[in-house]
DNA sequence: TCTTTTTAATACTGATTGGTCAACAACTTA
DNA sequence: TAAGTTGTTGACCAATCAGTATTAAAAAGA
């Protein structure tokens, strides 16, 4: 059986991920990614491919870990109103935290020469995907006064999300963020 | 009076600033930037300093002529709200033309590395002030009917000019990126 | 034509990049 | 305990990075 790995699998990706989402693909080096992960180069060769290989990996860490948290206000049953303020309620606070100013890994691999690999163009349109039908299940057929059509209301959250995180990522003041959650929030009560 | 110059500074600034645009900062090497410029390494360093001073004045650039062209609807005297809608489908054309898939130098080089760059960041509060100085104007003392303040309107159409920029950027597909568009003309059309 | 002054090209620097190799260490099974 | 298997390590690779020194070329004024 051989010697046993002296590390965990799914705490390397952890690490590895916080890496990739705070520095970016590019600009993490096989020597971040050893200081990252406690681990030599070549173990990460072995245990999880090229760098290429073990950001893929990171990625789907990220996806099911991170974004199923932040969603998680929108995908219990039955969402309301109240969920959808309460989902960019949270948004900010995400946003301002600790991690806030790393913005969102899939929003960024998107913008970086990775925009090739095709994960990472597949997870950016499933998580559009996502959210575009989340926000609408909170809309729809709960007899709102919507001064336009569904899908309109449903774009501009969207619009309001992406903004919000590219801004944190941008290392926007917290003001400005404050300034878009309020617009948010009025926005949403005015249906 | 000894040899003179064989290129002309501003093309040479414009040529840098393209190719910034188009691959970043830190994906931008100094190879790059001589096949960009036909120019040689150590002219672009007598002529234009460092590569980072390089981008400064390349981001001046960008500052003097994009974005100033971008704004133009909005610039001149007394804007209506015809020339907000007018703006947002200028910026759609802009985004699904030959340099859309860049999205902005400056919101770009605000989530890169040279985030540190004093200049940089200058420049990305100006434009996001502008952006709200301009915005105000069109609305303000237009007797519309806002279902809330003057400021969350303007901060609704801040997070679309943001989305939309950064969804091209991200290249997202142009159905996503005319959805929005339809959505900030219905969302102004409501007020 | 000759000197002076500036530009431009070749070739180089040391540092860092992603990736690999060979030797050694640790564990299981027989 | 010995054989066999796997993990870990540090040194190493060619390629590329930003930046520079040296030398050649070109144009001006005399």
């Amino acid at each position: 059986m051989g010697r046993p790995k002296s590390y965990d699998h799914e705490q390397v990706l952890k690490k590895a991920m916080l890496q990739f989402w705070q520095a970016g693909f590019a600009e993490t080096s096989l020597s971040d990614l050893e200081t990252a992960t406690s681990l030599n180069r070549y173990s990460l060769y072995k245990g999880f491919g090229d760098k290429e290989a073990l950001f893929e990996q990171a990625l789907e860490y990220y996806q099911k870990h991170v974004i199923a948290r932040m969603l998680a206000p929108l995908t219990q049953e039955n969402p309301s109103i109240n969920d959808l303020k309460e989902f960019f309620i949270q948004l900010n606070l995400l946003l301002k935290g600790k991690y806030g100013a790393y913005g969102c890994l899939i929003q960024n691999s998107q913008k970086e020469g990775i925009s090739h690999n095709k994960l990472v163009k597949q997870v950016g349109i499933d998580l559009w995907k996502q959210q575009h039908l989340l926000f609408t299940a909170c809309i729809k057929g709960r007899s709102l006064k919507l001064p336009y059509s569904l899908d309109t209301a449903v774009q501009l959250l969207l619009a309001q999300s992406q903004s919000q995180i590219s801004l944190a990522r941008s290392k926007a003041p917290e003001n400005v963020l404050n300034a878009q959650k309020y617009a948010t929030i009025a926005l949403i009560s005015s249906w």
